[in-house]
DNA sequence: ATTAATGTTCAGAA
DNA sequence: TTTCTGAACATTAA
């Protein structure tokens, strides 16, 4: 579930652990489950990484990206259950790969020297997460405008009047679709939709000039609002931020996983979950409807 | 003890 | 072309 304010918190975390410090060591961990997915195969990503400064560390939608200073860059994306840490992993056992780093070169924050054993790590319970060393090119193809539409938090509202009309999908769907907009995962979908009054339902292509410039702010204040509280970490505790421990944003939380429960708009109406694309959606069937 | 559900992305089908 | 479906996984709750 790291989505866009997770993987934000993510970075804010790593920065001052892990910009500006070299790699010694980069390598797969041996881990008693099925590895995710890596490339290229261990040697060459130590042969290219060993030895190289992190220059910056940064999120694309729902990815970190780790710049070395040769261009090359680390591209790691949690997917459900992956978490970048610098300290305290829930467990050896799902530990998936580490980042052996050294001290800080010249120029880093003075006076603040951290205390951290210098590790970084990907740990990915289900395993469904992915690593990959990209040379500029790769990232191009990999990363490009073609495979992701513009970051949520940067979407402007001439950008949401253009791209939403190219879909006739059900809005929610449409959010989905990280072509369309780069970020937005599946608890934020409903989220932001349910701050606009938009019903999840309605086709993409349908919103109003009003709707979708409700959409716009409510993207930017439940995302911003989201990144405040670290992120959300939800019942089965997985995503947690760099240090490991858990986001907030889940007590913030207006429609998501509260069926049955009193809408905190209306006051009235009571959350309803449907299924769309396979996936849950919750909304308010007062404040959402499909008309006006 | 099975089974369903979880949510992201992609390949391949409709 | 666009949209939809299932698989990749580990874990937990029912």
């Amino acid at each position: 579930m790291p989505e866009l304010p997770e993987v934000e918190t993510m970075v804010r975390g790593l920065r001052p652990h892990v910009e500006g410090r070299r790699i010694l060591k980069a390598a797969r961990c041996r881990c008693r489950y099925r590895s995710i997915d890596i490339s290229p195969e261990s040697r060459v990503i130590s042969r290219r990484a060993n030895g190289q400064l992190i220059t910056e560390v940064r999120r694309m939608a729902k990815r970190v990206i780790l710049e070395l200073e040769s261009g090359d860059a680390f591209v790691i994306e949690p997917r459900m259950t992956g978490l970048m840490l610098v300290s305290d992993p829930p467990d050896r056992s799902h530990l998936r790969f580490e980042w052996q780093l050294g001290e800080r070169v010249a120029g880093g924050q003075d006076g603040k020297s951290d205390e951290r054993d210098g590790r970084l790590w990907f740990w990915d319970r289900r395993g469904l997460g992915t690593l990959r060393l990209y040379s500029p090119d790769e990232m191009e193809i990999a990363l490009g405008p073609h495979k992701l539409g513009p970051d949520a938090l940067a979407m402007t509202l001439d950008e949401w009047r253009e791209r939403l009309p190219q879909t006739q999908r059900a809005v929610k769907v449409a959010l989905l679709d990280q072509r369309l907009v780069a970020g937005i995962g599946n608890l934020y979908a409903s989220e932001i939709l349910h701050v606009a009054r938009i019903h999840p339902e309605l086709p993409a292509h349908c919103l109003k000039t009003s709707q979708v410039k409700r959409l716009h702010e409510a993207t930017q204040t439940v995302l911003q609002t989201a990144i405040h509280y670290e992120g959300s970490t939800l019942a089965d505790g997985t995503y947690r931020n760099a240090l490991n421990q858990n986001g907030s944003y889940q007590n913030e939380h207006r429609v998501y996983a509260r069926s049955q429960e009193l809408c905190p708009t209306c006051g009235k109406a009571t959350i309803v979950r449907i299924v769309q694309a396979q996936r849950s959606t919750f909304f308010c069937p007062k404040c959402q409807q499909l008309k006006r």
